[in-house]
DNA sequence: TATATATTCAATAGATTAATTGAATATTTG
DNA sequence: CAAATATTCAATTAATCTATTGAATATATA
């Protein structure tokens, strides 16, 4: 019936869209873009996205069937990891892609951020100066491990629920900038209008480490 | 009910999903692969992908909704063409993706070339070496508008179905090098076996266009 | 103006997918 | 060994997607 050049196109393109799929749903999305922050167990996931464990676990499936993460048990948790570093490299095209070509985002973007942050828009590439060349005080808002994973080089790990108790210990004279997993997490907005309510000049950056990274610009692991 | 950022972050990753479902489907991975060679009618990605007319025109709808593909009414004709260079870089990098996490890819791969052309294991970047040098005779067998819009420098346009009147033309004392669309392009195979019935030393290269010019090589428009 | 051609639209049936729920499994801790 | 915790499995329902068919639209040609 069919050729066997057909045969054979028909197979090569259903096994690329096994990837497709796999990246076809919102919260499936939602969760590679956290474990392009580091690995995470189920529960992590689940509290992170909002679904149920027996949920968060199904779509953790369907990406390993897929071949785009690898868990592992240990001990009482299982931990889920990007099965490479291309996987993260595929996400970003991804999201540049969407950003490019779908003008909801920016528009999506635009009205979350409204009203807050004094809504300025910033000069990005001369904020990200500032950043590498110092004399600004970096935050990393995410959770601890996800900074051990990598972090800006002299970036300070402070996680947004520990922020009121270590506000002391920021320095009152210095621009405060404060960045988390990228554009599209919220812990960096919600530090940035904390800061301000406590007269700290802070402004978020929404580069995150995959973006920095992308940079060619250096990262820091550990503590 | 939902908080902001929740809100937020959900419609955000709807967004990047749509991207997913576009390519989540065989038939419109295919038609985007064929799309990274140059624009094509409604009717050419019918044929070349083996879907009806309703069919195709329907898939492509579903590529332009996700604002990958522009289309362009041409006389009788409908002309779908990319909507931006970047969507051809998307699709190597989820093709790459798939080659490196998928040993299914690989496996297909290997069991359709069994047995054709010798299935000799060739030295690929040895091959592209000679393809760059000179020395070989290089055939671009795809369709001449293919062609046209981006070829290897000093590649001869030879579509398939010329190759047997165009045989004469060919020199006998050189090694042939074919070419096509790409590793999952049927055409440079069919042009291998024709030219080696013939007597002829020929080789396939895998490479297509968008690999040569990801290689950072020079590409050639026009006749 | 009538006809042919290329494409799209609309309706349908069958297949696949996502969320939900409750039960089952596996590991650790007391 | 029993209880607690983390994860997975299985079954169900609702929603979405794909292929198919036949009709409708739009452009070009005779």
């Amino acid at each position: 019936m069919k050729s066997p050049g057909r045969q054979f196109k028909d197979a090569i393109y259903e096994q690329f869209s096994r990837i497709g799929k796999a990246v076809s749903s919102p919260k499936r999305l939602e969760m590679l873009d956290l474990l392009c922050q580091g690995e995470k167990t189920v529960e992590a996931l689940s509290k992170e996205t909002g679904l149920t464990l027996a949920n968060t676990s199904q779509h953790l499936q369907t990406l390993r069937a897929a071949r785009l993460v690898d868990a592992e048990k240990e001990g009482l948790y299982v931990k889920y990891r990007l099965a490479d570093k291309m996987v993260c490299e595929f996400f970003r095209t991804m999201r540049l892609l969407a950003e490019n070509r779908l003008a909801e985002v920016e528009m999506i973007k635009r009205r979350f951020l409204e009203g807050r942050q004094g809504m300025e828009p910033v000069n990005r590439s001369d904020l990200l100066k500032r950043v590498i060349e110092g004399g600004v005080t970096v935050l990393d808002v995410r959770p601890v491990d996800e900074y051990r994973t990598g972090h800006i080089p002299g970036a300070l790990s402070v996680p947004l629920e520990r922020l009121k108790e270590l506000l002391s210990e920021l320095p009152k004279d210095q621009e405060i900038v404060a960045y988390c997993r990228g554009p599209y997490c919220v812990l960096a907005v919600q530090a940035v209008e904390m800061l301000q309510q406590k007269g700290y000049e802070a402004i978020r950056l929404e580069e995150g480490i995959q973006d920095w990274r992308a940079l060619g610009l250096p990262v820091e692991t550990g503590d």
